[in-house]
DNA sequence: TGCGATGTGTGACTAGATCACAGACATCGC
DNA sequence: GCGATGTCTGTGATCTAGTCACACATCGCA
């Protein structure tokens, strides 16, 4: 498990412990990973890969709640697995995942023999729970410009490019397809990005930046 | 603690520590118990009362988050105090309150001794997780009529009294005053509500409950 | 009884969501 | 190279929700 910064720091046990408890999976690209229907059955520390967690509405809107990435877990999962609780939302693989899947005896286990293994788990709770808490404030208060902005400033890669259609940035904040369309459409008529099918460059980084503050 | 129902299943032991670690406090109505700038320093369960928590945005608008009651924790604050991570959230005794709080080292300590804790701990993170989420879905792709409808018929009282100002109801739905207000009036062109200053009477909830399925 | 604080009602306007549809572009089979 | 097809984008019309501004009602209390 060297390969999970987050959990370097546990005892030898503990990691003893984990190594023989888990084993590794695998997903590519594109698989649905857990969802309604076909809960993940098991605690699972990505170690590579991206997972995308989203919610549908009734009327076919989606949201992404939030992202799991390497050496982070899916706690919400484990939560609702422990709970029994119905979880309602889907886990998608954005790039080709592995991970370590612990199932739950393991899991419980562990959480009783390593105070590391507690640390790691509670973070992880600590980590999701804020981000859905931004989330909240995000959808109920902000801005869509803005939003928009702020998303466009983290996605984009280090040139400015971005390839993403306007209807997965729509998911991304969990507004229309439409809505997008019409903000990029201002954003170009100022000059700050520069539209194209499927993709599209920031120009003016700096302006949205300014925006997505404000 | 045999108040708390939900730590009736604990181990004795564990009951034991927790009695010997943790100390009873109190709050009259309306304090604010934690919040930004004041971080609740200790794991709180509530005996007795009711805690509402909110998070304000920039302009001054407000979204009821969840609520605290008897037998259930404030895990969230938990969570941040455990990781750092800022709550950025305000917590308001909605009615006098009576808990038990057990600082930080007994909480670990409690936590790395007790199965029946960490159930109960794992049990509060799952259930305000599903609070959470519900809450974005709705904030997210909820109309605002349905959700107010839903929202009077669970606060109303056994006779469809219901003691709240147009404001406050705002603030449950995390929408803005004037909003409620004229779909209050439509309710009541609809003879579904009686409305006063400060309160409302409900005069037909199985329509407002029709609506809120809907 | 008069005054400030709080609560409610409403018009005008803006932002965002929804519906409907048209045209642009990409891919694939032929 | 040429359609056929599916995906992606642009845009008008319309509706719902949020914002701003302000009038007026009601309450508690000095």
């Amino acid at each position: 498990m060297a390969e999970v910064p987050a959990l370097a720091g546990l005892d030898a046990p503990g990691r003893a412990l984990l190594g023989a408890l888990s084993h590794a999976m695998t997903a590519p690209a594109g698989m649905r990973v857990f969802g309604e229907g076909s809960p993940c059955q098991a605690f699972l520390i990505v170690s590579s890969g991206q997972i995308r967690v989203c919610k549908t509405g009734e009327t076919g809107r989606e949201i992404v709640l939030y992202r799991v990435g390497p050496g982070e877990t899916c706690i919400v999962t484990t939560a609702c697995l422990m709970t029994g609780t119905d979880y309602d939302a889907d886990g998608v693989a954005e790039s080709d995942i592995v991970a370590q899947a612990l199932p739950l005896p393991g899991f419980m286990r562990l959480l009783a023999q390593s105070a590391g293994f507690r640390q790691f788990v509670f973070a992880a709770y600590g980590a999701r729970i804020a981000d859905l808490l931004l989330r909240i404030e995000e959808v109920a208060f902000g801005k869509i410009d803005q939003r928009l902005a702020a998303m466009l400033g983290e996605r984009a890669d280090a040139h400015g490019l971005l390839a993403m259609t306007h209807y997965d940035m729509a998911v991304e904040l969990g507004t229309a397809r439409e809505v997008v369309s019409r903000q990029l459409k201002e954003f170009e008529r100022n000059a700050w990005v520069r539209l194209g099918r499927g993709q599209m460059q920031l120009t003016n980084a700096k302006a949205l930046a300014a925006l997505a503050q404000k």
